[in-house]
This record gives structure tokens, sequence and C-alpha cells, in this order.
DNA sequence: CAAACGATTTTCT
DNA sequence: GAAAATCGTTTGG
């Protein structure tokens, strides 16, 4: 089986969409405390920079918590929501742009145990991994990991040749933005057509 | 320095 | 299907 890494030409992609669709059926790997899980992308959603009303960068917000999101692409950006909840968010495009995915949910692959474990759950559901809090709770993913670099030993994202046909990527509206009016109706969100760990969210 | 607000999850009805 | 929980970050005074 392959198993290669994606590449900084990856994530410094100039257009957020590409690559928030690119990472469906790709490998999201975290080895925290060695402890290995990985899980293959199911959902995803871009977030477009300055011009985006549902992204924290929208007209060049740069806080001490979005600084991560004007980094080059291909660092992680995590941040808390709702005190509890760690969203991960793979930051692309080139420095100076705050373009982000936010990562949805994926599928258990590797480390299933260490997932149960940290989510405190005794067998697998779909909901271990389908919503974006849920999702890095399983995988060890807090907010002390922003700012770290997917090409690091202990967060990446692999490549395992999956392919993902384009007529099973299903488009849509993207959850809990509503606050954004008009860019809330934009179709920045990208899931795996029939996956049982894509989130429930609004769906269409 | 104080107030308001979520890129959500879980639980209860 | 609907409502509550919960706290760091952001924004205003």
């Amino acid at each position: 089986m392959v198993m290669k890494k994606l590449s900084a030409r990856f994530y410094e992609n100039d257009d957020v969409v590409t690559v928030a669709k690119a990472l469906l059926g790709k490998i999201l790997v975290t080895n925290i405390n060695n402890e290995y899980t990985a899980a293959m992308i199911v959902e995803t959603e871009a977030y477009a920079g300055v011009a985006d009303k549902a992204s924290h960068a929208f007209g060049g917000r740069n806080t001490n918590r979005t600084k991560t999101m004007y980094q080059a692409g291909g660092v992680a950006y995590v941040y808390l929501c709702y005190g509890i909840h760690h969203l991960f968010n793979v930051v692309t495009n080139l420095e100076g742009t705050p373009h982000a995915v936010l990562i949805r949910a994926a599928e258990p692959l590797d480390g299933l145990g260490i997932m149960l474990e940290r989510r405190g759950k005794e067998k697998l559901t779909p909901a271990l991994t389908a919503g974006p809090g849920a999702m890095s709770a399983a995988m060890g993913i807090t907010t002390n990991l922003t700012g770290t670099s997917l090409s690091s030993g202990k967060l990446y994202i692999e490549d395992r040749d999956i392919i993902i046909h384009e007529q099973d990527i299903v488009t849509g509206t993207r959850v809990g933005v509503a606050y954004a009016q008009e860019d809330a109706m934009r179709p920045y969100r990208f899931w795996i057509k029939g996956n049982k760990y894509v989130s429930k969210g609004k769906g269409l």
C-alpha cells in the first residue's frame, strides 16, 4: 500500500475549494503520545479567507487566534468552539492568504481502540467521528496543535491512492454559518456520497 | 474590564 | 426533533 504524505505544493494551491475536494478520501494521521490513529476524510468545508463572511479571517481579521490561518499552507489550525469542541482545519494557500479547510468528519481506519478510549465509548458507531468536534476528540487533536506543520511526525495527511470519483462527491452548503448571510449559501461543503461517517449537519 | 457569541455535541421528550 | 450545556475569543466601553 502506498503511504505518501501530501506535499507542500498540495496545500499551497490557490483554490481552497479544489483542496477541500481533493482532501476527500485522503488519510488523516495522528501520532500523539505514541498512539497512532488514522482515518479517511469523508467531509470537508472550504473557508475562503477575507472575502468569506463565515471565515474567522473575514475582512482581514488577524487576531491571536486566527493568525495561524495566515501562515503558508500545510499547517494545522485548531480552535475551540463552544468552549468544548476542538475544530481541526487545514491551512491552505500561500503565506498571507488565510484560506483553510475544515475537516468535518472521517472514517476510522487505524487505532480504533484508541479512538474509542479517547471518546469514552465502548463500540464503534458513526458518531465516533461524524462531526468536527467528535472527530478531533477521537484523533486526539486539541488546540495546542494549532500551528503544527502537517509534515511533522505527529500530525499529517497521507495519500493511500484512494480514488474518489467525481460522481461520489456531493456538494452542499456549510453547517452552522447562518450568521454569514449570503456567504452561508456558498457551495463550500463537500462529502462522500453514502458514507456513514458523514456528519448529519443540516443535509441539503 | 465586562458582555456577547458561536465553523457543536449530547441528551431528553 | 428540539433544547440545553459551556467557556475561550472577540468586541465594545
